[in-house]
DNA sequence: GTGTAGGCTCCAGGCCGACAA
DNA sequence: TTGTCGGCCTGGAGCCTACAC
């Protein structure tokens, strides 16, 4: 049988989020290091939530996820018959015998391929009181991304490096020269070296990446939106990632009908559970709603030491699409609590222990009817905020509210839209996690927006009983409502309003990387 | 149950190739008209040799074939486990429900979706006598292919259009102005139009395509070896149509592995032909090894009324990379006639009745030995010739064998080379084709380019007895070596077996609309 | 008849500071 | 601190003919 090749008995808590914090072995890091050179700048393009489970462990594989990243990926959801496979449980327990990372050439899209091996009877009972956690990669420590602006990608101008980012990632420029100026040498995910004249000029002085620069933009296909990431890392070199903005990015194939792929992945994984023979499979985490392969001891710490019942309040984190957005709520945020606490407003990001009480209020008593909005342009809501979020409302400039709408009609428009479902579903794997890492979050700068959100589960039940019976993939409903209700008391409304619709529709559109978590009881 | 809506009862001989000469149905053109626009260009960048089942009639669906394209598409075939699917035959027999044409949104590569019921026993019977054809298309009767240059491709300069196409395919100028020009518009595949400045001028006069060439090079990503079609249609409108050349144009998918493709595809027949649903099917003619969806009464002439026993020679028709090549290979075969008839070398394309003892000769009687080689450039190669084959040469410039090799390094060197299997497994669809229509092909300009071939029938027997057994895919075996020899003996040597070495590759690599045809009795 | 090279022109790509948010 | 603009320059895109095969 097979043996386990990465030894590791520490019963370390967290996973992902704290990846920064806990030193991995060293037998790990090499491991990895020889399958895929840039694992931390994958790791960067991946986003802070994506953790890979490693090597050599068990996992539990939801088919029902799986099926989520291709209708996902194919802009497709099954409407044709699919046969029954019941060889295919909605959990398949799994031996994980290989995980690489890889990107598509095309793309840049970050993906990882796992070879998987259904466990059997015996060997499941064995599993049960799993020793083996997830995978603890390198986050960068030394980095910083960007959203590029239209100046940044237009064909006019260079790349303006904010400064506190070009201090701390590039190498220090010779002042002595006039101007001061360098070549960077940055490598991609494929190992490709990018060259850039960095300069450092204009009145005010700001640091700029000039020629070359327009070169790499065409040659990625970016534009205005889109995420660029520098990594300075332990061995000195230059990394550079990008991550596209929410557009289509992986081309469905001419060659297969969705329907038939739907059909593979689950024959694929019945043949292999009932065989007990390996079998690959692609995770997407930009393109897949939810992780479908979880180390089995988060699995097992999930369904059988938390126990989930309704009415519970929780805490989860996820990305959003904008930086500045992200910035607004925590704003947000921050206001809502100088307003509790006659407060100056400012977030103190460097109390780590304040716990979790300034990100997690509590509901509003009384709702204030009707409310009055505000214009884009109006009072209250900064320019900068403004156009930070236009591209997103011009794509849907026709749902936005009317200035004059009350807190009925708002909820009204809302559901019109599409893009506040009252309940959601929720994948049913908790992280247990430590309050202080709330705090450490809110202050830093990640590669990736995220964001804390609220709500209460209001039912435990099969999301497909028909398909589905007793899985625990989304099984758990949550109603995000109050978090809501709560902005619009207290704040500017059409700011929270159009943030949170944008949160919404990300969380709807693809769910992605979202997790229950710090679970409140209410 | 379906009731057929285009009834068609006439006893119509041959396919694709007579489709220019057969007029079709009002009916099936117009219906297909309205399910996609640019049916002649979408069948022009298909190629000459791709023919589409009618929708609403029987056909018979080979999961081999499917599978080859998946394959192909892929670029990796299966090698890990395959579930065995009881209920899935080598040949299934379906009803085809819909036929829609389609072009990859980025790559522009065509392909067609097909809607298949598998047909019940009853049904099965009744259809054993069917009166359905193939598709009877209109291949466009305007218009020009014309495979880029350098510097057709180069930002330097714009497109230079053969004199005669210009001509014919394009509006004519006024030739009082100086110089005469004018605004071409070409509408592709998308239905998006692409402006050009058509000019005559130059030092001698010829035809150019200025203004707005580029744009379209680069918005297509077209290198030279691509080719471009011109079409003016019958409503006076320009389609303008591109085929890329054999570097891989279809992106392997990131999120679901081959293997599940493969099962996919299996399993979504199979649980079709079990519950006798509808499946979805896509077909990618310039991707696909073979055709896979064949029109039935094809299938039961060749398997009921055409009795293939080893021994047999037939000709065969296959496309060829470049027209340059396919010239090169006319001329070769004009001069072997002109040497065994004593004439003058000029192939009589006007003259389709004198059948196809030109193009079909005997087999040597003697065999020189040893050969003697020519350079590339030395004499009885023209330039013209090499300059278009040097793109394939460099290709596999280690592969060309020394100007002193003998005919049995030849042959070891082609062995060696692996592009040279002497056996090939072809599909066993065998279109029965009256002869004069070689002379046809020989003579006309064909938008991509094709040849004859020649071989004998050296098998009979399952290509995958174990998974497939009883198909009739790919169930003849051929030996080519024939026609190579013969060649060989007569003309230069180097010419012959550049390009059909060529030629080999192209079949190997693709099996490209390989039919076996016009069966001779040796 | 057509592929490629050389010459010439001109505009957009690209580098700069100004300025405002 | 940094996004965008106007100014300005230059290299290459793009139109032309010459010439060779």
């Amino acid at each position: 049988m097979f043996v386990l090749d990465v030894p590791f008995s520490g019963a370390v808590e967290g996973c992902c989020l704290l990846r920064s914090l806990v030193p991995s072995p060293e037998g790990v890091a090499l491991k990895l290091e020889k399958r895929c050179l840039n694992s931390e700048l994958w790791h960067a393009c991946a986003g802070p939530l994506v953790c890979l489970p490693t090597a050599g462990t068990r996992v539990v594989y939801f088919p029902q996820g799986h099926s989520e990243q291709v209708a996902a990926s194919t802009n497709k959801v099954v409407d044709g018959p699919i046969p029954n496979y019941p060889s295919l449980p909605p959990q398949l327990f799994c031996q994980l015998h290989n995980v690489t990372m890889h990107a598509d050439a095309d793309t840049d899209e970050v993906y990882a391929q796992m070879t998987l091996q259904p466990l059997n009877l015996q060997e499941q009972k064995d599993a049960y009181f799993p020793i083996e956690m997830g995978l603890l990669s390198k986050q960068p420590t030394n980095y910083f991304c960007k959203t590029l602006t239209a100046s940044d990608t237009s064909t006019h101008g260079g790349f303006s490096v904010p400064r506190r980012a070009a201090e701390k990632v590039f190498p220090p420029l010779d002042f002595s020269q006039q101007p001061p100026a360098q070549e960077l040498v940055a490598r991609d995910l494929h190992d490709v070296d990018w060259k850039f004249k960095h300069i450092y000029r204009g009145q005010p002085k700001r640091h700029l990446l000039t020629t070359g620069w327009s070169v790499f933009v065409s040659a990625k296909r970016l534009i205005a939106g889109d995420s660029v990431l520098f990594i300075w890392n332990e061995q000195n070199q230059l990394l550079l990632g990008i991550r596209h903005a929410n557009r289509p990015q992986t081309v469905m194939p001419s060659f297969l009908s969705s329907d038939s792929m739907h059909i593979g992945l689950l024959a694929a994984a019945a043949h292999a559970a009932a065989t007990n023979s390996r079998f690959t499979v692609f995770y997407n985490p930009r393109a897949s709603p939810s992780e479908f392969v979880i180390p089995l001891s988060k699995y097992v710490k999930a369904v059988f030491r938390t126990h989930v019942s309704i009415g519970m309040r929780f805490r989860m984190l996820f990305e959003t699409e904008e930086c500045s957005v992200r910035r607004a709520l925590v704003g947000v945020i921050a206001k809502v609590r100088a307003s509790r606490n006659g407060d100056s407003g400012e977030l103190r990001s460097s109390s780590p222990h304040q716990s979790g009480s300034p990100v997690c209020p509590s509901p509003p008593s009384n709702l204030p009817t009707p409310l009055s909005f505000r214009g884009l342009d109006g009072q209250g809501i900064s320019k900068k905020v403004t156009t930070a979020i236009h591209p997103l409302l011009q794509r849907s400039s026709s749902l936005i509210p009317t200035p004059s709408a009350t807190e009925d009609s708002l909820q009204t428009w809302f559901v019109k839209a599409g893009v506040f479902p009252r309940e959601l579903w929720c994948p049913f794997i908790i992280l247990q996690r430590k309050l202080q890492c709330v705090a450490l979050f809110f202050g830093s700068v990640l590669p990736y927006p995220c964001c804390w959100y609220m709500g209460t589960v209001t039912g435990i039940s099969d999301l497909d009983p028909v398909q589905w019976p007793n899985s625990h993939w989304r099984s758990v409903k949550v109603n995000l409502m109050l978090f809501l209700l709560f902005i619009i008391k207290i704040i500017d409304v059409l700011l929270a309003s159009i943030s949170l619709c944008i949160l919404m529709r990300r969380m709807r559109s693809t769910f992605m990387n979202c997790y229950l978590c710090s679970l409140l009881i209410s």
